[in-house]
Order: structure tokens, then sequence, then C-alpha cells
DNA sequence: CGACCACTTGACGAACATCAACACTAGTGG
DNA sequence: CCACTAGTGTTGATGTTCGTCAAGTGGTCG
């Protein structure tokens, strides 16, 4: 039976094990590292809490933490010249927040919670000091860029996809692999975001995401329940998408 | 005088220099490490060539070789499903060619010369043995992985933008930017990929792209011969884009 | 209960894809 | 040196997709 027949008592997406988080167990050999079982707390915050439309991190701020989503769902946003948002990337439980901001030394853009969510936080440069004699720890830091580069080189693939149907699909597949990949499960998830935030992301009119998730559900694709998803053809919605977005099962002529 | 009133004899791009290159220097440091001056020749293969429309790299194979193009340009090629083409990035001189490898160990994609290049192809296992004892390469590393995220961050902004205008000039906006990055002349570049390359990259028909460049031309933004571009008011290029594609100069609200 | 916000639905128009014919360029061989 | 060819790019006509606008539904919370 589909968990969108237990009707009213939607579950929230599960919180994701240590094991299977982005940060590659970084702060457990930050830990391990140190005689003083204390360190690890100087250098990891763990389960920090962040509200719903909290902003975890600012443009231009400083890169001073790595953040690892424990639980919830966050948002990347630009602000155009005039002033419009322009959401660039989500972040699900068990991924990393921050990698993006290592190059310039800042954050390029704003961070938004899309639930009450928490996360683990790292210290930079406590980290920096402790990957200055350990190699595990940059090769860690190495794992999970290149990681990072996949995604983003997937995620422009699904933005640039020709229409809408594609772009949908596409992003709804993206998402299953991504819980997928966390352990997660993936045919059943909450998608936390608005639907302005998912058309805007993909470079759609609310109303087309709209449409296109309802037409999705007629063809049986996929059921939903307000903000909760079951992809229940994800052959067909695979198919829809013309590429294989997962990472890894990609096959590539 | 603009170059472009020289007719016929256009210049090519001029080759990057080592200075600028994206390996950060990495193949200086792997010879500076061995007393061997020959060390550095096991590890790099300087100035190979690859000819116009040469595979460099093909989707599947294991991940060996990182390059840096030294000349020349390359583009990324998914193939979708039914067997359609699809421009996933462009690598200009100086830019690293691999890293998206370095994840699962495999080229995800197929990357293809787009006019007569040279690359310098860096040894992976050798490059890996070293790191092993070696926190400056792996620094190195770390650094053109940061590199690379931000990059490919700013290229899901610009395939993911709203319309044919917006998306061509955050397009020249992208080149010239990274253009500028390495040294090498920004306003005046040749674009050695196809209409149909771009096209495909942006997500639009061919015609599109050529129309817009085109009005662009009639507004006097730019001037083309050939496959040679002038930009030749990027004041207004930029504020048609909406947002600031530059790495260095991005300013969020 | 009423106000607000997310989402839905339908009507319409604009932007862009598609198709087709044509021009230009470069490379090839007589 | 000049056809000849193939591939690239241009232009115009037409159709489709999707964005926009506007009105309406439903759900949530003070």
């Amino acid at each position: 039976m589909s968990v969108l027949e237990n009707a009213g008592n939607l579950p929230r997406n599960s919180e994701v094990n240590c094991c299977d988080c982005g940060l590659y167990g970084l702060c457990k050999i930050a830990g391990l590292n140190d005689l003083d079982s204390s360190a690890i707390d100087r250098l990891v915050h763990r389960r920090k809490k962040v509200a719903y439309g909290e902003v975890l991190v600012r443009a231009g701020d400083a890169y001073s933490s790595l953040y690892a989503v424990k639980s919830g769902m966050f948002k990347t946003v630009n602000f155009t010249v005039d002033g419009e948002e322009q959401v660039v990337d989500f972040h699900l439980p068990g991924e990393l927040i921050g990698l993006e901001a290592m190059s310039e030394g800042k954050y390029p853009y704003n961070i938004v919670a899309l639930e009450n969510s928490s996360v683990c936080d790292m210290d930079i440069p406590a980290v920096e000091k402790l990957s200055d004699n350990n190699r595990q720890v940059q090769q860690r830091i190495i794992e999970a860029l290149s990681h990072k580069v996949r995604l983003d080189q997937i995620q422009a693939l699904l933005v640039g996809a020709q229409n809408a149907d594609q772009r949908v699909a596409l992003f709804l597949m993206n998402i299953a692999n991504r819980f997928d990949e966390r352990g997660l499960p993936y045919e059943e998830f909450r998608l936390s975001m608005l639907r302005r935030d998912i058309a805007n992301y993909l470079g759609l009119a609310l109303e087309t995401v709209g449409r296109v998730f309802k037409r999705f559900e007629q063809k049986g694709y996929l059921e939903t329940r307000g903000r909760f998803t079951h992809l229940t053809d994800i052959q067909s919605l695979q198919a829809l998408a013309g590429i294989n977005p997962d990472i890894s099962r990609n096959e590539v002529a």
C-alpha cells in the first residue's frame, strides 16, 4: 500500500545517517585524530537547528563553515540586478553546503531553509589547520568536491533540457537519485520546496510546472498529496527524460 | 582599430601561458619535487596535439589523465537515449578537462576538439602516487576542483536563463570572463564552436541563436566576422544578462 | 470566521521551434 | 583558375509550446 493512501498523517523525510553523509566521515576523522574527545566538539557543531525560511549562509559572507544537511532541505538563491530571486540549487539530506565558497573564500549566494531543518556545521579554519598535517582530511575534501562537480554537471543538463516535460522528469529523477545515494527512500519523498521554487529553478512558469505534474499524474507516472510525491512509474519518467541522470548507473553511447 | 576591420587574415586565439593554466602549476610542483628532471616528462606530456574533431576522452573510459587545454577549444558531449548529441560544456585555453571523472573514476562524457588544439596531459596514477606524500599537490587539486564547482554553478545559471537574449548574452559574458581569467584577450576572441553547438548548449534552435547574434550586432553590442567575435559594448551585454556571471566581480544583493 | 497564501484552471498572446529555400564559405579536383 | 560540392549560416513563413493574465479553489493559521 502506498504511503499516499494514508491520508493526513504524511511522514517527513527521515534524517540521514552519518554513514551516508556527504562529509565522508570528515567529522569522525577529526575526532579520532585527537585524544581529546572534546576536540571534535570544537570542530563540529552537530544538529544545529535552522528554522523554515531562515538564511543559513548569506551571499558575500566569508567562507567559515561547511554544512552537511542532517534533515530538511535548503535552496540556494541568487538575486538578479532587478532584485528578482533566482533559485540556483537545492540541498537534500546528507548533501554539503558551502563547497562553492571554497574557491573565492566567500559564499556566492544566499542559502535558505525550505522547512525546519538541521545541519552539521564544520568550522573551516579548524578543518584547514587540521588538514595541514592530515592527508586523510584533504582526501575527503577532494572526494566531496569531485562529487559536487558531477552533481553540478548533471544539473546543467537538467535545467538545459528542451521542453517542460523533460525538465520536470529530469528534476524528479535527479531528486530520486540523490535520495537513493544517501540511503533514503527514493520513490516516495516530500518535496519541501514550493512550486514557485521548482518552476524558478527549472526556468518555467509555476503554472507550467503544475500542469506537467498533473499530466504526469494522469498518465500514472506519479501520485501527489500536497508536497508528498510518489513516483509510481520511474521507467516512463526516465524514458521521458531522454537521458539518464543517475550518477551511478549512467551509461552513455 | 578593431581586429575585425582587418579583413581576411583573422588571428587565432593565442596559446595560454603556463602561469595562467588551470593546473595551478601542478606540473611544476611535480618536477621540482624530484631531483630527476626527466620525472616531469614521465608525469606530463606537454603540448600533445589533438586534431579538429578528434575525441580526446571517450565516455566510460577509465580516469587516466587530467588535461589542460594549451591552445584551441573542446566540447563535452552527452548522447541522449535516442542517439542525439547534447553539448554539456566547452573548454577554453588554460582550463582543465577530466575533473568530472575523478568522482566515479571514469569519464562521464565524450570530449571532442573543436579545432586543431593542443593539451598538456598529466598521468593520474603518477599524480596520485605523488600526492600521497605531497600536501602541495593535493592542495592544487582542491583549488582546481573548487574553481570548477564555481564554474559549473555559473553555467547552471546560464543555461537556465529565461529568454534567448539573456542566455546568449550570459554565454558571451561567460566566455569573455573565462578568457580574461586566463590572461587572454576577452573582448575579441574566436568562437571555435559551430552555431549548432552553441544553440545545443543553450537549449535553443540554431536559427534563434543566429537571430540573437544579428540583433546584438544591429544594436552595436558586438561585431562578428565568421567565428571571430568582438564584444563592443560589454556594459549593455551585462545589463541584458541580468546577472553578473563574472567570477571575481560577482556581487549579489 | 476571515485573511492569506499556495495551487489550479482556462483564455490568450508572445517567444521560440520547425520547416524550407537560399546565400555564403571553404575545401576538392579537374 | 574555375566549377563543383558539402557544410555552415541566413532569412522568411508557419505552428507549437509555454508564459502571462485573471479568476477561482482549497488549505492553514491567527
